[in-house]
DNA sequence: GGTAAAAATATCGTGTGCGATAAAATCATA
DNA sequence: TATGATTTTATCGCACACGATATTTTTACC
């Protein structure tokens, strides 16, 4: 075990080696790499992918919404939105009930592009060759963690 | 559990409740803005963070070197590393026995930034209130995770 | 020794991410 | 029914991320 330069006892948590957070920031971007060859013929990035299968679930809904279930904020949803407006996959009107809030539809290029991603999660499990049952306990961790973290957001600011 | 839409039996792997990779995604984002209140008074940012992590460890080395440890392609790691310079954290400086590598020195400052980071991982583990074997556990499967996804990357390009 | 390939950084363009702030519509309530 | 607070989205600025390409130096090898 890798010991501190710091004068304390235990191991030196400034090392690389024992962080929890720099493999999950790395693996996560590897991911996206791995993504990237199966989105980039369909025109998407890897949040792009995202919030189409947000609104693949719950179109039309309003951006607050698509907001909520990506974890992305409207200083990045707004522009984002706008490039899949773009290419056609959406609209984004005003609700004539509230002309605050900005519905987004599926456009039908939008609805249809979904049969075009639908093998790219069995695509992905299969060229990444590791095990379900692992995936599955990384997973469970993940969405508790996840959960703990938006707690610990709600009631800090 | 939810089913398809799409005629398949078995479980809509497009479903966001069903990924891996999402929760992975959103997990990093949420782990990095919980860096922010930490470092931003250092005027470091997460990925900064980590570049300087390696440097305590490794400097001199050269920008490959932070380049392999880190992950960062050098489109993203030189100018992190200008900016790090800029606040006078680092020098970079060509070697003289191969002038086309550059080696990152830490500048006094450099160095003495470590000790102002010394409480930085047990103060995030405090706040963060999760069980340690569950970390422990999370960081295992992401590291074999992300040594299988680095393996991938070597052969298909 | 000359020249092509390889290695190490740098640059460019596009698309996130996010803190801070602004703008517009709605709500609360005095 | 004003008017101030709240809600919802948009904008701005800066810093990643990364594919593609360029530049410089070294190496290979004929």
């Amino acid at each position: 075990m890798a010991r501190a330069k710091n004068g304390s006892s235990g191991p030196d948590l400034l090392r690389l080696e024992n962080q929890v957070c720099f493999p999950l920031y790395a693996t996560s971007r590897l991911v996206t790499r791995l993504y990237q060859p199966l989105l980039e013929p369909l025109g998407l990035t890897y949040p792009q992918y995202i919030v189409m299968m947000i609104l693949w679930e719950d179109a039309p809904c309003p951006v607050g919404r698509v907001g909520e279930r990506s974890l992305l904020n409207t200083n990045t949803l707004t522009p984002l939105l706008k490039r899949l407006e773009q290419m056609g996959f959406l609209e984004r009107r005003r609700s004539p009930q509230d002309e605050r809030v900005v519905e987004i539809h599926l456009t039908r290029a939008g609805s249809a592009l979904r049969e075009r991603c639908a093998a790219i999660p069995e695509t992905l499990a299969g060229s990444l060759d590791f095990p379900v049952e692992k995936l599955l306990l990384l997973k469970s961790i993940l969405d508790e963690l996840s959960e703990r973290l938006q707690e610990a957001a709600r009631k800090d600011p």
